[in-house]
DNA sequence: GCCGTTTTCGGCCCGACTGTTTTCAGTCG
């Protein structure tokens, strides 16, 4: 039993609850715990085996804790089958439409017996929904917009599938005179891995003419909602977009919400509170006497406005110093800049290199002197060209007489040119028993050894680990490449005990990677705090295959912030000289 | 269901928009 499987479980609960009709902070309470057993990296099951007091995790309680250790031990939750008996599960998937909350779904379930996704398509097919009181003919066909287009979508938008899309929307809506500044806030703003739509967070001199302009983008397929400072479209990619439109005095408060997390939101607010201050998304306001949030006439303006005109100012009114976006989902940001202890996070330019890259000697689509020109334009210092092993025959990866060759061109190209420092490296195989790819005599050479896995990602957890600490302890091996195995929207990461994996590596100085490939980010956010946690240090690659690919850098950067990495605990930020010790030393 | 330097009870973030109303509930972020 995995952590995500427990969270959903959890998640599972609260959702039918809700649908149940039961006490919302309860529902809240289980969402809560499931967020905090998404966010850890030790395994729970293992918490759980060493007999650990889980009620130390925050937002997990007696009940709570009893509940993991019920779903570790035997795979089953006694509550979540009580409430299936219940309420069909099937309406969890209901209340993910637009316009679908809890208690429509039960409305549905109750008046008309619908269960399913299917069953709600041929009820509005057929007409019947308007009937029910609280629907109209309105709802019926958002309903049948939204069952297309969740299964056109499915999945959130990757990253960099996002900036694709944002960034000329962005400009269009810059070229709109009545437009004073734009931002884009969100998960997007927080550069999460995936994102599930985007907020666009505006200050116009007309908001008319700015919404008008915002439904008229070319991109539009479908406008779901336009207010007077709320809009929202959706792209024909399927992309959601919710455009706001802000007042000035109250733009870094707006900037402030509409970032989140949700969890970093609420925690904020919770210290306002505790301070006798009120925060929205329209500034920080001092509490009326009589005037209490809970009162029935609830003014937005009502008390004197404290700060909200950037988001310093709305951090500074509640005794916090700034916290970057990259930080905010309430994994201790925020005491963390009550202590002002904030991390000193890496940025772009503190990379001097990159140390994984392919070329036409496998699979890249590039020569070698062509990505080293590419790396040369982006100013590095050194870089390491590691085309693939021989076990991986459809990359035509290179057995030891077609690596000596390549070695032969490198040191042609490096006698003639001393612009960049070229590192000889080698992404090897692990092979099913652990051991690697590639005669020790020859891997003594290189300059820098990664080992990776490739295949049998379905190998049992034991076994699938023993592997992975059987490359590590090898002496010859520098960085564990993406070290999960998982692709974004497609694969899983292996089954296996990661965090006994980065123990080994720290304890053999071995390297762990933050592949930066958008389509892997891995390792991804909570994985790499957790190595930084235990000492580790990490490598930040492309894993590039043509020159265009070395941009990726950003996206692993993104990733290195979200895990609070400092330039520090990131060896390509190292100049050469420092960097080729670190590779040359394996163990003591 | 969780949580606690005013606490073991009584709180738990806040506001906009829509559709179907007849003054507001539900949903969303």
């Amino acid at each position: 039993m995995e952590n995500v499987e427990i969270a959903r479980a959890l998640l599972d609960v609260a959702d039918l609850i809700e649908i149940q009709g039961g006490n919302p902070f309860r529902v809240r309470a289980y969402r809560n715990a499931a967020l905090t057993v998404e966010s850890q990296t030790v395994a729970l099951r293992k918490m759980v085996e060493d007999g650990k007091d889980l009620t130390e995790l925050p937002a997990v309680g007696k009940d709570i804790a009893r509940h993991i250790k019920e779903l570790v031990e035997t795979g089953k939750l006694g509550v979540l089958e009580e409430l299936e008996r219940q309420v069909p599960r099937g309406l969890i998937e209901l209340t993910r439409l637009p316009g679908l909350g809890a208690k429509r779904a039960k409305l549905l379930w109750d008046q008309l017996g619908i269960q399913t996704l299917e069953q709600l398509e041929r009820a509005a097919r057929a007409d019947e929904i308007k009937g029910i009181k609280g629907f109209g003919a309105k709802t019926q066909q958002r309903i049948l917009e939204g069952i297309a287009a969740y299964r056109k979508r499915g999945s959130r938008f990757k990253i960099v599938d996002a900036d694709q899309y944002v960034e000329p929307l962005v400009e269009y809506l810059r070229r709109d005179p009545a437009v004073e500044s734009v931002d884009v806030a969100g998960s997007y703003r927080r550069r999460r891995e995936t994102v599930g739509d985007i907020d666009v967070l505006v200050i116009a001199k007309d908001a008319g003419a700015v919404m008008k302009h915002f439904t008229a983008y070319g991109d539009v397929t479908t406008v779901q909602l336009a207010g007077d400072t709320k809009g929202t479209v959706v792209l024909k990619s399927g992309l959601q977009v919710d455009l706001r439109i802000l007042p000035k005095k109250s733009y870094g408060a707006a900037l402030q919400y509409f970032t989140g997390s949700k969890e970093h939101a609420v925690k904020v607010r919770q210290r306002a509170v505790e301070r006798g201050l009120r925060l929205s998304e329209y500034g920080v306001f001092e509490v009326e006497k009589g005037k209490e949030p809970d009162d029935e006439e609830r003014d937005p303006w009502a008390g004197r406005m404290v700060a909200g005109k950037t988001e310093e100012e709305v951090y500074a009114a509640l005794d916090l110093p700034w916290i970057p976006p990259e930080l905010r989902e309430n994994r201790g940001e925020v005491e963390a800049a009550a202590r002002d202890a904030l991390p000193d996070l890496i940025v772009l330019e503190d990379v001097r290199g990159d140390l994984q890259m392919h070329s036409t000697w496998s699979d890249g689509k590039y020569s070698l002197e062509e990505m080293m020109d590419a790396c040369v334009e982006r100013g590095y210092e050194y870089f390491a060209i590691t085309d693939h092993s021989k076990a991986l025959a459809m990359t035509g990866g290179l057995d030891a007489k077609k690596l000596r060759e390549q070695w032969k061109e490198i040191d042609e190209i490096a006698s003639r040119r001393s612009d960049i420092r070229i590192l000889k490296g080698m992404e090897v195989d692990i092979l099913a028993d652990g051991t690697l790819d590639l005669e020790d005599e020859m891997l003594a050479q290189l300059d820098v050894v990664l080992a990776s896995i490739h295949s049998r990602f379905d190998l049992p957890a034991a076994k699938q680990t023993e592997r992975v600490l059987r490359a590590i302890r090898h002496p010859e091996v520098n960085i564990l490449a993406h070290p999960t195995g998982r692709q974004i929207n497609r694969r899983d990461a292996m089954d296996f005990d990661l965090d006994e994996v980065l123990r080994c590596a720290v304890e053999h100085e071995v390297v762990v990677e933050i592949n930066a490939h958008p389509d892997r980010l891995d390792l991804k956010d909570t994985h790499a705090m957790r190595a930084k946690e235990l000492g580790g240090r990490m490598a930040i690659s492309t894993d590039a295959h043509r020159p265009a690919e070395l941009a990726f850098m950003r996206y692993g950067v993104d990733q290195a912030r979200r895990a609070w990495l400092e330039k520090g605990d990131v060896i390509n930020t190292l100049p050469y000289d420092r960097l080729a010790e670190i590779l040359a030393k394996r163990r003591p």
